[in-house]
DNA sequence: TGCCGATTATGACAGCGGTCATGATAATGG
DNA sequence: CCATTATCATGACCGCTGTCATAATCGGCA
């Protein structure tokens, strides 16, 4: 339920997205809405939130278990590659959930706009956590996941407004080098 | 009234501004909405959108006027400190309305998204130029173009959720000096 | 002055939103 | 088997939205 009602969010926005609406994509009677939910569309939109914050996160793990050779720059291309991938695959209609609650509640409901904070440091933590593993200087590795996150996500809302991936595709490219280029020379196993 | 609009939206969202609020805070009469914009509210988005695009491309110019030693990191340093003069000034309430306009109409309004994608076009035109008067191979201005306006984008997202500018200047520090490396060798009145 | 188009004012309408109240059904445990 | 809780169903309410229809008002021009 929680997991429709952020497909739907990623999809229309906070505001056009209706309870009623997530109860039928859910497949779940509307009645079990109030039950489970008792804090309303608040609760229902900030659990959403919260578990995009939880999945992003999740994905971090997974993308460096992928790599044969991690680098910050393979990490940001694995994520990259995500969107490119659901883009391709899906169309241009998702976007990012936290995004959505960023624009569409961060002012009017403060709860919200916190558990959008809360996501976006639950998804920048790993990523710097696995910087610092690759080499990085771990005061450099909380600036560049801020950088990753901040480039992804404009990016994918570039390519959202734009119904192209090349967005996503050129700040890959762009940033990777850079990124790698901040693993401190004779740490890790790297070959040079 | 575009200007409400704009203002409107970029605050609180696309869905959740109402015409009468937009007829309210520019001081027009509620008549004037149907008059002056007979395609409803689509138009008006769609208008507020351009608006948006216009302007974002306008400050361009007037960074690079006020820049004495132009550098792309240096304009890159002065768009985000557009951004956090305001949050700093005038609180978290605001975001990029093209953003707010890409969330909540993309997928929905097939008219706003195109407008959305026109605005980030306008937008970033003048910045690829601007990278190569500075001496960036025209063909690398157009990526680090999108590379710039994706991240700052991003960094406003993150700022607006953790109501902290910390996002927008570690981004403009981060990726300044990237920028500036590639400005190609010999070109300009750069000392060296 | 009298007219006519441009503008504004106002109200109605239909639809959808979230929320609550109430009642039905199922599940659980004594 | 009963009772008590959890879950679900349904409908009603109120507020708001975008849109439209209609009428009033204003501005210039003959």
């Amino acid at each position: 339920m929680v997991f429709s009602a952020a497909q739907l969010i990623r999809r229309d926005g906070v505001t056009a997205t209706g309870l009623r609406e997530v109860a039928a994509h859910a497949g779940a009677p509307r009645g079990s809405l109030q039950h489970y939910f008792p804090g309303g569309k608040e609760q229902l939109v900030n659990e959403a939130v919260e578990w995009a914050g939880r999945y992003a996160a999740g994905r971090i793990d997974r993308f460096m278990a992928q790599l044969s050779r991690p680098t910050p720059g393979g990490l940001f291309a694995a994520m990259v590659r995500q969107w490119t991938d659901e883009y391709r695959s899906a169309g241009f209609a998702g976007g990012c959930p936290v995004a959505a609650a960023t624009v569409d509640c961060a002012e009017s409901v403060a709860s919200t706009q916190a558990a959008a904070a809360a996501a976006f440091a639950s998804w920048r933590r790993p990523i710097a956590r696995e910087l610092t593993a690759m080499g990085v200087p771990s005061r450099k590795a909380g600036a560049l996941a801020i950088l990753m996150v901040s480039a992804l996500e404009g990016a994918i809302l570039m390519a959202k407004a734009e119904q192209s991936v090349r967005p996503l595709t050129t700040v890959a490219r762009e940033l990777g080098p850079y990124l790698d280029s901040c693993v401190e020379a004779g740490s890790g196993e790297e070959v040079l």
